[in-house]
DNA sequence: CTGATATTGACAATCAGTTTCAATATTCTC
DNA sequence: GAGAATATTGAAACTGATTGTCAATATCAG
């Protein structure tokens, strides 16, 4: 990652702890630019013994609370695969949607895992892909509890 | 779930059991059948205690393993949203579409994986799912050489 | 600088899920 | 059906990931 995109999301990772009225420290800026650096999937455990080597005593509680700010902030994404560790991503561009059926609300996100699989399907009939749509309806955050009350 | 559904799937699964050279238990019988019969996603955890209210004494243990049984037949799926906790549901028919852009040819197919992502997807933004819609498109097996041709 | 407040890290606690193991149930063979 | 071989059961102990606790410490606004 370029010097400048990676300091544009340290930037951005100060913003929003700025806006929400919480500190900026020593360990969420290691954490989070050791992490900005960072090719592929990490979990947790392994973004905190990689940090230790360099800066001891970095606590676990610490990169995880972190760690979900930095979600928060739409700076990572956390993945839950089936083994059981939540595995954490820097975003990119491209994206899906999942929409609210009941609010109109629109989430627009990307899953290269789900990308990988829709090539293989393709691929399994003999398919050359050149685009794809897909939209997920459901009911949001909101609406959700709402729908189950009045069920 | 019609009786005859229902029983369908409980015979598919004692196949299961047994070209596996397992047994079949009253627990297991137990626990499939009750469970062919939920609506939604359940958790071994739920299924458990809405077991033990008609059958008392059925172990935790038993309905993971159980539930693990269900899901290598191919008769559950297992999903994992973002709160850590595995859901089970039954399994169901469902397609999506593949298009050619060429001549329109359509194919349908279905990918679990894929499904149990979207969910995956949709839960990181606490959506709840109703439906989606999936459809890919390129070149079909036929198209494809062709537009290669020309090109 | 200083006080108010957020953060830290070691450790304990929790949570879902798995393993253990002795007692028990099921199935196969005759 | 009996009996032997083997799979299954459930309680409890255990695992591995994640979160809560709390006293000591760091940060920031004024």
């Amino acid at each position: 990652m370029s010097r400048t995109a990676k300091q544009d999301k340290l930037a951005r990772f100060h913003e929003y702890i700025h806006t929400n009225g919480l500190k900026t420290t020593r360990q969420r800026d290691a954490i989070a630019s050791w992490f900005f650096s960072v090719k592929g999937h990490v979990s947790a455990d392994d973004l905190c013994r990689q940090l230790r080597r360099r800066t001891p005593g970095i606590g676990v509680s610490t990169v995880y609370r972190t760690m979900r700010l930095l979600r928060d902030a739409g700076l990572a994404h956390e993945r839950h695969f089936s083994d059981g560790e939540a595995l954490y991503e820097n975003v990119a561009s491209h994206h899906d949607h999942c929409i609210c059926t009941s609010c109109g609300t629109i989430i627009e996100f990307e899953n290269p895992r789900i990308e990988e699989l829709q090539e293989a399907v393709a691929a399994r009939y003999g398919f050359h892909l050149t685009s794809h749509k897909m939209e997920l309806y459901g009911l949001c955050k909101k609406c959700g509890p709402k729908a189950r009350k009045t069920a």
